[in-house]
DNA sequence: CTTGAAAATTGACACTGTCAATATGGCGCA
DNA sequence: TGCGCCATATTGACAGTGTCAATTTTCAAG
């Protein structure tokens, strides 16, 4: 508590990423304004300079504090299961996705959070590495590179909900099978990733 | 001509659409503002307002001639190639995206965009059905809805290019293959939606 | 207590999108 | 030819934005 807790408003750093959180989930990236944030936090319009540098500063707090959220979902819902781990992964961030789509469209906004931010990160790297201790753990990649069966995957999770997300795509199921479009897409992909036999490798896809 | 040429400035629109894209080149979407395309033209920073109700709709319009292109680049790649015709298609927007970032970022705001707009939908329907119509044509999909692999394919192209533009993903290579990253994920994904036999389907996913 | 620095406020600035009121220009019609 | 009309463009204003500088408030260490 040396530095957080007690002082005038008594953390409004905090205060501030909750109240930020609260317009994004009502109205969307735009409506995060340090003026509105301020405002519902109690404060003057100035008064968040001193926790933030700008308003990006400000949104990538909230990012971090999301995707910490996204990573504890993926741990508890992990927590016990010992098979299809990776898919679960994958279901925790899309479930995320459609739950709050204000919040996982900030988390992908480069122009309203900063990616490279020292902070945020080691998070993305932490999360990425995750699902490839995943998949190594899978058995059956024969001749896969684990990196690309990674980034194969969360590629087209994102992209579909992304693209769900902006309208295009209707929620559908496939006509053959019947199961939801999200369901089909895995059911497509996971397959592919392990096709025969087994063998393994490393990872360092992200940042190389 | 009885509406567009003549006037005043002698089609004011078109001059407008093509400000707002070499703003959008040159310093992203957040600098193409109104103010800022109609100085960039010549007039008065409330003269776009005869030829567009609102900034969204300057930039749908961008974003419009912009589908157009691509549909054309689409097209001209597809004329006389009788392989790997879905591939082209995908790799051709793949290749926009990563040539001009900013306007393939712009394509897909729903901020900035209205996607349901009477002039832009039909053209994003357009593009949907011409990836299935060449899946239709290739052999072997058997028992695999068409529209579940034109989904697929078209979500893992658009989630790969939005990860790497966010930040997300260096470029990187198959370790095992050596190939560029997207033409591992595509050789991923290619094979698993035709697997053995044949039997076809008709289209419907978007807007069913 | 005093004092000094962190935290919060106030006020200002330039910039944005959008609206209302006004001016301008070209085309149809007499 | 000249008249008038309406689409087009301009000017000016407004509220709202992020951010900065100057000031005041508050706490805690000395």
């Amino acid at each position: 508590m040396t530095r957080t807790k007690t002082f005038h408003h008594g953390n409004l750093r905090r205060a501030l990423i909750e109240a930020a959180l609260n317009l994004l989930d009502a109205e969307g990236s735009a409506g995060v304004t340090i003026r509105a944030v301020a405002a519902k936090a109690g404060v003057s319009h100035a008064a968040p300079a001193n926790h933030f540098r700008d308003r990006k500063a400000l949104l990538t707090a909230v990012a971090k504090a999301e995707f910490e959220q996204i990573s504890e979902h993926i741990n508890s819902g992990l927590a016990s299961r010992t098979k299809d781990r990776a898919r679960i992964f994958l279901d925790t961030i899309a479930n995320y996705a459609f739950a709050h789509p204000n919040r996982y469209d900030l988390l992908w906004r480069s122009d309203l959070v900063d990616h490279a931010d020292a902070d945020l990160a080691p998070l993305l790297d932490s999360l990425y590495a995750s699902l490839c201790t995943e998949l190594a753990r899978e058995p059956n990649h024969a001749g896969r590179d684990i990196d690309t069966v990674a980034v194969a995957l969360w590629s087209m999770m994102h992209g579909y909900v992304a693209l769900r997300l902006s309208g295009m795509f209707e929620p559908a199921e496939d006509r053959v099978t019947g199961e939801p479009r999200y369901d089909a897409l895995m059911s497509l992909l996971l397959p592919a990733a392990k096709p025969a036999s087994s063998r393994m490798g490393k990872r360092s896809a992200r940042k190389p």
